[in-house]
DNA sequence: ACGAAACCTTGTCATGTGTCCTAATTATTT
DNA sequence: AAATAATTAGGACACATGACAAGGTTTCGT
């Protein structure tokens, strides 16, 4: 008899597997909630003791499998390594996009969202450590890196639309960098709220201080002080 | 024979060995070239292709060496690991020591100049990779993390001091805020700059912005729009 | 109920890993 | 030049890893 089955992991209620392997017609497959129970489980791995523990065995074992079941399901450790990234970049990838289509609050009050959201709640969620280990994994695999982009190239969509509406005289090229600024600035600020020390005690005055900060550098762009 | 020498790696000057194992009076024992060239063959490794990829046989057969021999200098892969990474920080908090004893410009010059050397000087070392390894590694391993957290907090000491220069109004609370984020905000900008794609091209304008934003935010905390 | 497809177990293989040990060789000191 | 210490070579060990293969078991459509 199996153990309790782990928690479901979720992104914003959208769980793992949903993403790598969205369900059919009459419900999930007996593989499909393998699968899901395999990406979890190598999920808390990467981000608990970092993606040289995360070894195919130690993944079984954490799903009380065996491992020759894990590689059916996952011939290579990179095939296992990509979908996991792919689904937890995707869950994020997701979440930006809800904000292209925001209610009619000020531009000012949607970049606070937009900060919040990246800087408050993906703070509290547990995976925020992802994050350094993709930034790494990216710097040798093309693939990762490729995704990682596409990951930040959907986050800056919102900035730019919000950036667009306070300053509709920039050029697209300023528009771009500005946005390239303000999310290079808070993945910075999401990778130190992970190593919490000396940081995740004054995160809510930082947070302040960053959408103060993004505002006032949009609006003074370009011009004489 | 063994090949031609490795050149020393040098952070501003300062080669990895000399951090690692100061020279004794009368010039260097033998011991210390060999160690310093593991410690230049194991982070080139480490940087080009990850920590994963730093095993000790292949820093051994990096530097023509025997393994027997490797482990003579670096008993275990851990000491090497530690004793390298210790090296490679200590060169940047030498570096940031500097900016303590600035001649007499003004703050936002200075700003500016650490910021320049954190954004431009230490992007162009092909080293910049090393830190988000640097951010993965000490997720799991104390050591590092306080190495690291050494670092930064030795890096946000000149940022501090300009800080208060140019607003002696601030609380210590407030200027200690303000160069955390700063200070975070310039690490998702290295990070994202190891990762060139849409980043490198820009990155000059980048600067800028992040130059403009900083001052603009020390300058505008606690103000009134 | 039956057969095919999906799923899972068990065991094995070659390879790569960190660490250790002993003896030879080389540097350094006396 | 002799003695001592520091360095290097060479080999071995136990262990972990990713991948694979052959055979059972369950699930599911018909």
């Amino acid at each position: 008899m199996p153990h309790t089955r782990a928690e479901t992991l979720k992104f914003k209620n959208i769980t793992v597997a949903d993403l790598a392997f969205p369900k059919r017609d009459g419900g999930y497959s007996k593989g499909h909630r393998t699968r899901e129970q395999i990406l979890h489980a190598a999920l808390v791995i990467l981000v608990a003791e970092g993606y040289a523990a995360m070894t195919m065995r130690r993944v079984a074992t954490a799903c009380d499998m065996k491992l020759g079941n894990l590689t059916y399901h996952f011939p290579t450790r990179e095939d296992l390594v990509r979908e996991l990234l792919n689904a937890v970049i995707t869950a994020y990838e997701i979440e930006f996009d809800k904000f292209l289509h925001l209610p009619g609050v000020s531009p000012e009050e949607k970049l606070a969202e937009i900060c919040g959201l990246i800087l408050e709640d993906i703070r509290t969620e547990k995976t925020t450590r992802v994050f350094p280990e993709l930034w790494a994994l990216s710097n040798h695999d093309e693939f990762v890196l490729e995704r990682v982009q596409d990951l930040y190239a959907r986050a800056r969509a919102p900035l730019m639309q919000v950036i667009r509406e306070i300053r509709p005289d920039l050029s697209p090229q300023a528009v771009a960098d500005l946005a390239l600024f303000i999310s290079a600035s808070m993945e910075g600020l999401t990778i130190f709220a992970g190593n919490k020390k000396p940081f995740e005690p004054r995160m809510p005055q930082l947070e302040t201080i960053a959408i103060q900060s993004f505002v006032e550098t949009v609006r003074g762009y370009g011009q004489e002080d």
